[in-house]
DNA sequence: CGAAACGTTGAATGGTTTCAACAAGAGTGG
DNA sequence: CCACTCTTGTTGAAACCATTCAACGTTTCG
């Protein structure tokens, strides 16, 4: 089989670990239990209990925090090949929500099919335990920008990563990525009003770095949006851990 | 032996696990390697690669990220009882760098060794990730307060969560505690200027809410804060997982 | 067709930063 | 022991980045 016939999981996971056909057998099975949800309806609510954990495999989710006073935080957007839920898992309770931005695929994963999987085969243990500190790395990235890079800098960090990332499953390039996005998910996501997100995208716009329109994302000076944003892609580049 | 003998990190898992008394000797072992740290000077520089782990037994600890601007973002602070690296064993590098605030000490686990003491206790493992998940749950919580919250409840919200933490190994309580963290710790952790930290805290201190002075915090009107604060410790308050 | 969601722009406001200056205490070396 | 420096804290004034309010255009969809 070829990596390009399995799921984005997979995919991700092979670029840093050589999988075994058994370990690509397991992967594959947790993936039987398929289920659709629709855009716009939380799959998890935050403060709810005894959650699975999902592998996404087509669509977009962001998983965010609502305030007392009605504000909401995005602390991260899950793209085909993520692990959802993985931590509501581990805390019996969830502490934020989920929501699919657009109508999405996923593989429900109980927790028991997690630790049978893992017992199975302690290297693809360790690879999806990467693959979540990779994820916590990018949170950590992302809280650096919030606290320290102004707007400008913020917005193209942001897509940067988010181009890295899906390039990773061969949703985009260099070129560009198609993202179902609004200005407001944007806003959210960096902290920032939908209005000043608006202005922002202009700017980079009219400076000839990027276009955010339509739906799609287009690079037009890679190298200059790199050096506004500062992007160091070092802590998404890690190769893979006590894995020879 | 009574968990007061017993290390902070002890104390912490206690609260949420029964740990038995083999279980407590696989922690006291861990426990082996002490080391001392001076401050001010790093322990893990960001990039570094192959860092042990280490179980902070006493003194306060920052995880930051420099920016190739100079300015600084720290992710967290680590007080007795916590994990520090705990990531950097996993992927490869670390990702960041970590500074004692005082001189401290600290237990060094080196990556073996962890795996040992997992292998022998599968519930003893499960008690670290939990602890593991919900310091995870604290920089999501950190992101929301830099990106949605205004410089007075950001700073009413740290001084709270920072005063739970220290209660759960019984170094501070809804009077307060001490702390030996600058008013530019404060600035670096919550996106803020120095300047402004002084004069938030002055604000604070006005309004009758809470005292910063001399390495010591006061709360003069704890349920007064709370409410500046929307401070709502639920994500702190994890009972255990998975573990009956 | 009307409503709802998303995008766009201007003007006024405001929270926060920057710059600048000074005070107090700790540590250092002459 | 004093002068010196360094770190930390403090305060005012000006400048700025981002928000809020308000209005309007566009597209989608029932």
């Amino acid at each position: 089989m070829t990596v390009e016939a399995h799921s984005p999981l997979i995919r991700k996971l092979s670029a840093f670990v050589a999988l075994s056909e058994a370990e690509l057998g397991v992967l594959d099975r947790l993936h039987r239990r398929r289920r659709t949800f629709v855009a716009g309806r939380d799959m998890v609510h935050q403060g709810q209990s005894d959650q699975a954990a999902y592998i996404l495999s087509s669509g977009w989710v962001c998983s965010y925090k609502i305030q007392a006073d009605g504000t909401r935080q995005i602390v991260d957007f899950q793209i085909p090949g993520d692990f959802l839920g993985l931590r509501s898992v581990l805390l019996r309770t969830s502490d934020h929500s989920f929501e699919p931005i657009v109508n999405i695929e996923a593989a429900e994963v109980l927790t028991s099919d997690l630790l049978d999987a893992f017992a199975q085969t302690p290297r693809l243990a360790t690879a999806i335990l990467w693959a979540a500190s990779r994820d916590e790395a990018m949170v950590v990235e992302h809280l650096v920008g919030i606290g320290r890079r102004d707007a400008d800098a913020r917005m193209a960090h942001f897509l940067l990563e988010l181009g890295s990332r899906l390039a990773l499953v061969g949703m985009g390039s260099k070129k560009g990525y198609d993202c179902p996005l609004t200005q407001y998910h944007l806003a959210d996501a960096l902290g920032l009003s939908a209005v000043h997100v608006n202005r922002v995208l202009r700017q980079l716009r009219e400076s000839d770095l990027v276009t955010f329109r339509d739906g799609r994302v287009t690079f037009h000076d890679y190298g200059g949006l790199v050096d506004v944003a500062e992007f160091d892609p070092a802590y998404l580049d890690q190769t893979g851990p006590l894995l020879k």
